[in-house]
DNA sequence: CGCTTTTGACCAGCGC
DNA sequence: GCGCTGGTCAAAAGCG
């Protein structure tokens, strides 16, 4: 099956596909890890923690959208899809993916855009604690076939 | 045999 | 409290 490749940021790694300025950021942010004990602690996740938490959660989200016949860009990880499910407002199913590295918890989903189907909204949430598992192509390369809008930074894809 | 995908069920958050 | 919605779980099936 045809893949398009996509470059993305890592902890172990010194390139990013970003701006230097936001590099910094991505960087510096603290790494989110969400695992059971946190789930099974939310009942119990004070007010004050929960926006923290959900600080955090903001800290590490990353939306492309991207032109492509495929909804699963090839960014050089490996992911196990663990969900799908029919959202509100949109006709095609979104999908969910975990990162299948051992001890990395980086979370995507995949969701096709409602008015226009050859744009695929992918969000990435979290940090990968290791190396990119293949070779990808350069994310310029990447950009310059694939991306139709802005980098979005910490803001919701829009489907509508 | 081990890993991934599928898919219905379950759970939590939110608005009314 | 109830219903809706989004996100996750987990068992079964599929695949290399």
């Amino acid at each position: 099956m045809e893949k398009h490749q996509v470059m993305l940021p890592t902890s172990s790694t010194s390139s990013t596909p970003f701006s230097s300025d936001f590099k910094v950021d991505y960087i510096n942010s603290t790494v989110h890890v969400e695992n059971e004990a946190i789930r099974t602690q939310r009942k119990a996740i004070s007010a004050q923690n929960k926006r923290d938490k959900e600080f955090i959660i903001k800290q590490h989200r990353y939306v492309f959208q991207t032109k492509s016949p495929v909804d699963v860009l090839d960014d050089g990880y490996q992911w196990r899809k663990y969900g799908k499910k029919i959202v509100k407002n949109n006709k095609f199913p979104r999908s969910y993916y975990r990162c299948s590295h051992q001890d990395c918890n980086v979370k995507k989903q995949i969701q096709r855009h409602s008015r226009d189907e050859q744009i695929v909204v992918t969000t990435y949430e979290g940090t990968h604690t290791h190396p990119v598992d293949k070779s990808a192509e350069s994310f310029d390369q990447i950009l310059g076939n694939l991306l139709i809008g802005n980098l979005v930074c910490n803001v919701p894809p829009t489907l509508e």
